[in-house]
DNA sequence: TTAACCAGATTCCTATACGATTTCGCTGAG
DNA sequence: CTCAGCGAAATCGTATAGGAATCTGGTTAA
């Protein structure tokens, strides 16, 4: 079955997928031969993709033995990730909470809305979470205006490693009341409390995910003095 | 002359350095073939690159037209880069203020050291700013002690962006004094003045950027109300 | 004059081929 | 039983080949 067209866009979504859902798993060595026979495709496109993925920190390379998935995150690499997540979300809710075409509330109502559906409905709510935690979170970002803070946040790829951290059961109406909390303040074009509810929505799920490491954890510390504002 | 290893990693810094170096003029497109034949590579290495390259946001790609050099950064890309870098630097120059083994002003007294020595002797200081540049830049957020913040930074390639606009003429003096005023915040361990010397040096680089644009500038607003600080 | 169209050539994109390096399993000595 | 050494198999990394799409220049019709 020849596919005419498009074979590297579909390899990056296929080994994208594969990662995210454990078919390859955290650590293990890549076969690109296997990989690329698996897909029906040539190791050339395979590789390409193996390049890009690397740049996403999806995939490690070493010199001579090949390529490997990413380890799990650690517990410091969650705590490095989620720091990044509090300088920037919370930056960008304020930056969106404000009243003009940008405000992302109106499509921010329709994630949630689409997303209590969802639940209702549902049985793996894994997958659908996180796709709409990603969407929600993107659309803040986009309406921030900033395309590059945006970009520096997706290459992150923050959702996919921290899905691979998540329990089978998670709990989506604790998330959506959070989101709720933001979209509101975002529709009430209010930046303090925009940011202050980001930012607690960002530390609560820091201490979700870090329950995956139970017993060795110490909570992100509470805010010092205040930081001069920089920025708009 | 074949090289019997490592085409890739020569390829992409000779990529690299051509698109910096201006080889590859902006929003050029590139021709796969004529760089393979001009490296004395095959086509398959280039490739990678390229992908790679696109991740770094150094290289567009078209499908089914190839790929092209981004084009130069507008105005309203540079901002958005140097609010990333408001956001993002001032808070690693606090972080790296600490009396610990970690802090950086040993490394960045050498540095600062090494370039002057530099400045005296070189005739073309473009490059050699932008390389000492990049290196105290790295060596700070490596000391803020959060690795995706510093590759988040990293991935921006903003002295790589920002070495396409650099007029010939570069007074490195400015660049030094400013920098040595971090340094010495740093080295006393003072995370206010080390957090307010960075906004300076930033938005000062800034300013010298856009007059790039002369006529349609308009500054970086200053700061507003104070915004909480939010980690550490 | 302008716009549309159509061959020729170029370029992209995937597939396949092949040497170089690494990994794995076996043998045999200590 | 453990471990060093060696040969075969597997895998990586680059080169080359060929089909498919795109660009170029010239011609024709409106």
């Amino acid at each position: 079955m020849p596919r005419g067209k498009a074979a590297v866009s579909d390899v990056y979504s296929a080994m994208r997928a594969s990662i995210l859902e454990g078919d390859l798993a955290p650590g293990a060595r890549i076969n690109i031969d296997a990989v690329a026979r698996s897909l029906g495709v040539s190791q050339t496109p395979v590789r390409e993709v193996l390049q890009r993925l690397e740049g996403d920190n999806l995939v490690v390379y070493n010199p001579g033995r090949g390529y490997s998935t990413t380890p799990l995150l650690d517990l410091p690499e969650l705590r490095s990730l989620f720091e990044f997540r509090l300088l920037v979300e919370p930056w960008a809710a304020r930056a969106a909470a404000v009243d003009r075409l940008a405000n992302p509330a109106p499509a921010l109502k329709k994630e949630l809305e689409a997303f209590r559906d969802v639940m209702e409905s549902s049985g793996d709510l894994r997958q659908d979470l996180v796709a709409h935690d990603t969407r929600f979170h993107d659309t803040i970002l986009a309406a921030s205006g900033n395309p590059v803070v945006r970009h520096a946040f997706a290459q992150t790829h923050c959702h996919l490693h921290t899905f691979r951290l998540y329990p089978a059961d998670v709990d989506g109406a604790i998330t959506v009341a959070e989101h709720t909390a933001v979209r509101e303040a975002i529709e009430a074009c209010d930046p303090e409390q925009a940011e202050a509810a980001m930012t607690t929505h960002i530390r609560n799920s820091f201490d979700r995910f870090a329950k995956a490491f139970e017993g060795e954890l110490a909570p992100l510390e509470d805010s010092g003095p205040p930081r001069k504002r920089i920025i708009t």
